[in-house]
RNA sequence: GCCGGGAUGGCGAAACUGGUAAACGCAGCAGACUUAAAAUCUGCCGAGAGGAUAACUCUCUUACGGGUUCAAGUCCCGUUCCCGGCACCA
């Protein structure tokens, strides 16, 4: 399948950018720099060198930035455009453990495959500024961050109870276990504690919270790093246990409006002041049911929506009115939140309400539902009823109470807070979700700390980097301590004549990706993390491009580090990426499932629920048609078939190798195609078939300029005027593409450019440069076939740097427009018309159409609505 | 359950701020070239009806049901389904 020679070409071209170094970026520090040029910083999601090479996924995100890189380029920009590994993990590792090989050959080998990839799609990186997690050089200043956050005391050692999965060796992080497994393997994942370094991201939630109002991101990603944040602003209420003056039970609440509907307490069964107030009579049950709870695992409480629970016997004195209401224990309440007790108000709680209609403990409602309100708890705004102990003393706590009665949510709430704070019992309070950052892997592959422990205090190792030492093995010890535990030698060493002990944990995978953005703006200076006037002139990222899958982790785990450093005066912006975009997902090919049972006899696929001995057989697509909302087989209607496309997946077969794309049609025609599928951002089932047309489109660009028997320019290539018609088609490219670059609309953008190719082939002279022009506006989609045909239409040197082409406006007017004419708003016809006609001549055009005039006849115009350039519309009776 | 996004031909999709729905591409059909095929080129290509199987005309059509408007894929209200995230967060 050689529509053009890109075979020839590609490898020339590739050849060409390295020898010339053509995308080399020039620092503000450097001889050849331009200062007069605007930056832009446009940066891809560097990936995990995997076994496996890069898959179609890649492609998609590094040519969407590599089209704006060349884009801004053409645009005089001085355009940043790197690229780098993550190369830490725990792929890497686990074939260390199975072959007894060290990580970085393997991880050397990776990468080396991964850059010749990338390479051979023709993106523009400056290979001057690859960075390695797994380099010393790198991870030292990976390690001098983690100083950084020692120093300011946002690094501490805890005893965590921590996710141990036994079958990995190693503890995994929250965000690393999903539903209770493992994310990487789906193993089975237990609670146990363990001495961890923890960073103390809940300092900087509302920043990270805040911060995110000035981002262009998507709505969706914002509010996912919200809702993880999960800022919930309260207060804190402290509430006696009778009979036991010692005992406070403390809640956080967000409606602490609601107290006076406080009719009884449920601490969760962790809660360390369950054992001690029970009494005698309740002791047998609610050990049971604190028993039962410790033997679910967190992921069976959290899929047991029923509330269950027990009364403790004791009763607490609920502070704004002293009444006594029983404290219970029930599992629906979770020890890692607030304080790990609540209060229940069933009047105004949804959980709270099924949790007292099941267990007959009163309800009271504190806030007055509307007329019409059918239902249970109610959550809305109203005005406070039952609210009011202002007649009263409350014993032990003031002379006399207060009342909210007829105040709204929000003024009851600050009055309330207020009562409280004067009588000791409370105070405003804010909860996040968002918990400190689990921030030590009990693994070989990861950046070891500067971390020594003298006297069981852990110090700074000053002198960086902490090389990671070699190791006899890479099995995990399997007490939860890194291989490195095991190098007695490496561990012990000496501080000023004394013993000391290395820190053995490792850091996590998202260490390094944290601030490599950083180190591509300076990746050999020995010196610094970053220089100063470097990081000033290109920081932020101006473009950030990746997958959905790291819309809340990486992306805010490097946001806390970037504000660090920007506190501690090593950035100069407080947000690293201003505008970030997620690719979609690419699906593999459309695939159409029809079933058969044990007989081989086909069934439809609405009844194979339940079935067994039922088996999925695939079928062609020329072997179904569509009826109704689904696909049905041809041969037989009754038979219904599921056709969807699946996630690529070895186990299932589905996946595309670019390698084989590229060899087939070039990495233009994969670049252009991955661009044309539909939207960036939109998942997108993969077709081979529509790769061709997009080939197709490439030769046919190819043979407009360049003789097929010669390969020299065309003879249709011609030194003359552009006729207004071609100009006109020159410059709605021109306008479309570059609109639609700015706005990573790049399908589009190449429907554009087809239907220039298409109008131009039917051209018998195709002026110079009309022709170059075109190929400039290629040359950011398909740079290498660009390359070549800018060569063959006399240019001695490369495009990269040739001015992006502007269109005329005054080029775009046509002398006529064609309107639609519409009677009743349904069109009847068009008519063309001068552009500047008047209304009264556009009318008159319009009426005398013949088959306007017969859906006019009889009737009478009621209105008649001109829309200049666009269209006619005529009301009728 | 909550939050966010979506639903347009056989398929991927397009449609600016409400103004000729289906651009561009894939698949399909017909033709040209060829001994033949591939490649290439040209034309057609949402559904239905009338008409001569033509030109043409009419009706319907952007998940479903309402509404606003001269005019709705686009705005408003309600419903269903799909995708992503969170999930007893007090």
């Amino acid at each position: 399948m050689a529509g053009y020679p890109f075979d020839v070409i590609e490898p020339r071209w590739q050849a060409y950018w390295k020898e010339q170094k053509s995308f080399r970026t020039p620092d503000p520090s450097d001889p050849d720099f331009d200062a007069s040029k605007p930056k832009y910083y446009v940066l891809d999601m560097f990936p995990y060198p995997s076994g496996s090479g890069l898959h179609v996924g890649h492609p998609e995100g590094y040519t969407a930035t590599d089209i704006v890189a060349r884009y801004k380029r053409m645009k005089g920009f001085n355009v940043l455009h790197p690229m780098g590994w993550d190369a830490f993990g725990l792929p890497a590792e686990q074939y260390a453990v199975e072959t007894g090989t060290h990580p970085a050959e393997k991880t050397a080998e990776n990468i080396d495959r991964f850059r010749e990839q990338l390479q051979r799609l023709g993106f523009s990186y400056d290979w001057d500024r690859e960075v390695d997690t797994t380099d010393p050089n790198y991870y030292k200043w990976t390690q001098w961050i983690f100083l950084k956050l020692f120093e300011r005391g946002l690094a501490y050692e805890a005893d965590a109870p921590v996710n141990w999965c036994p079958a990995l060796g190693t503890v995994l992080s929250n965000e690393e276990v999903i539903d209770g497994k493992s994310e990487r393997g789906g193993h089975p994942v237990i609670r146990k504690p363990m001495r961890q370094w923890m960073l103390k991201i809940t300092e900087y939630a509302d920043r990270l919270l805040e911060g995110l109002d000035d981002l262009d991101w998507s709505d969706s990603l914002k509010e996912m790093q919200r809702n993880w944040i999960g800022k919930s602003v309260g207060a804190e209420v402290d509430f006696r246990v009778q009979g036991r003056p010692e005992s406070v039970i403390r809640v956080f609440t967000t409606r602490p409006d609601t107290l006076f509907g406080a009719t009884f307490m449920v601490l969760a069964p962790e809660h360390p002041l369950v054992a001690q107030i029970t009494t005698d009579e309740q002791r047998e049950a609610v050990d049971s049911c604190v028993a039962a709870a410790n033997r679910k695992s967190e992921r069976e409480r959290m899929e047991q929506h029923t509330k269950t629970g027990v009364f403790t016997g004791a009763r607490a004195q609920n502070p704004v009115n002293g009444a006594p209401i029983p404290i219970w224990t029930a599992d629906y309440v979770l020890a890692s939140y607030g304080t790990g007790a609540i209060m229940a108000v069933p009047g105004q709680d949804e959980r709270d309400w099924e949790f007292a209609t099941k267990y007959e403990l009163p309800i009271i409602r504190t806030v007055h539902p509307p007329e019409n309100f059918e239902g249970d708890a109610y959550l809305g705004d109203g005005s406070a009823i039952n609210s009011d102990a202002s007649d009263r003393e409350i014993p032990g706590i003031a002379a006399h109470g207060t009342s909210l009665n007829g105040l709204g949510v929000a003024e009851a709430k600050a009055k309330i807070i207020a009562w409280l704070e004067d009588n000791g019992v409370g105070r405003a309070q804010t909860n996040y979700k968002l918990r400190d950052w689990l921030f030590s892997r009990q693994r070989y592959w990861g950046e070891p700390f500067p971390i020594v422990h003298v006297d069981g205090k852990p110090q700074a190792v000053e002198e960086l980097p902490v090389i990671l030492p070699e190791v006899e093995t890479y099995t995990p010890s399997g007490t939860g301590e890194s291989p490195l535990a095991t190098i007695k030698e490496w561990v012990e060493t000496t501080v000023d004549g004394k013993l000391a002990l290395r820190e053995t944990n490792t850091m996590p995978q998202w260490a390094g990706s944290c601030w490599y953005y950083l180190r591509y703006i300076d990746a050999d200076n020995p010196d610094q993390l970053v220089d100063p006037e470097k990081e000033k002139y290109w920081m932020p990222v101006d473009l950030y491009v990746g997958g959905a899958e790291h819309a809340v982790l990486h992306l805010l785990y490097a946001r806390f580090w970037h504000k660090v450093l920007y506190d501690a005066g090593i950035v100069s912006t407080e947000e690293p990426f201003l505008k970030l975009v997620n690719q979609g997902m690419i699906l593999g090919e459309m695939e159409y499932t029809a079933w058969k049972d044990a007989a081989g006899q086909y069934i439809s696929s609405a009844s194979v629920n339940g079935q067994e001995d039922v088996r999925a057989v695939q079928v062609g697509e020329d072997d179904v048609e569509k009826k109704d909302d689904g696909f049905v087989l041809k041969s037989d209607p009754s038979i219904r078939v599921e056709a969807r496309a699946y996630k690529m997946s070895k186990s299932r077969g589905n996946v595309v190798n670019p390698d084989d794309i590229v060899a087939t049609y070039g990495a233009d025609s994969l670049r252009l195609y991955e661009m044309f599928m539909g939207p960036l951002e939109q998942v997108k089932p993969w077709s081979t078939r529509s790769v061709e047309g997009v080939h197709r489109f490439l030769a046919r660009a190819y043979r407009l300029m360049v003789d097929g028997e010669s390969g020299a320019l065309a003879a249709r290539i011609a030194d003359e005027e552009a006729t207004p018609e071609q100009l006109r088609a020159l410059h709605a490219t021109i306008k479309k593409v570059t609109e639609d670059i700015e706005g990573l609309r790049f399908n589009t953008a190449i429907s554009a450019m087809m239907e220039f190719v298409n109008a131009a082939t039917k051209w018998e002279h195709v002026p110079t440069p009309v022709a170059e022009s075109f190929v400039l506006l290629l040359a950011p989609f398909a740079p290498h076939v660009a390359e070549e045909l800018w060569q063959i239409l006399g240019h001695s040197e490369s495009l990269t740097y040739a001015p992006w082409p502007e269109h005329d406006e005054s080029l775009l007017v046509s002398d006529t427009k064609e309107i639609a004419v519409q009677v009743n708003g349904k069109v009847r016809g068009t008519a063309t018309v001068a552009a500047d006609a008047s209304k009264e001549a556009v009318l008159e055009a319009a009426k005398s159409i013949e088959n306007v005039q017969r859906h006019l006849e009889g009737k009478t115009i009621r209105k008649e609505i001109v829309v200049p350039g666009r269209l006619v519309n005529l009301v009728v009776d």
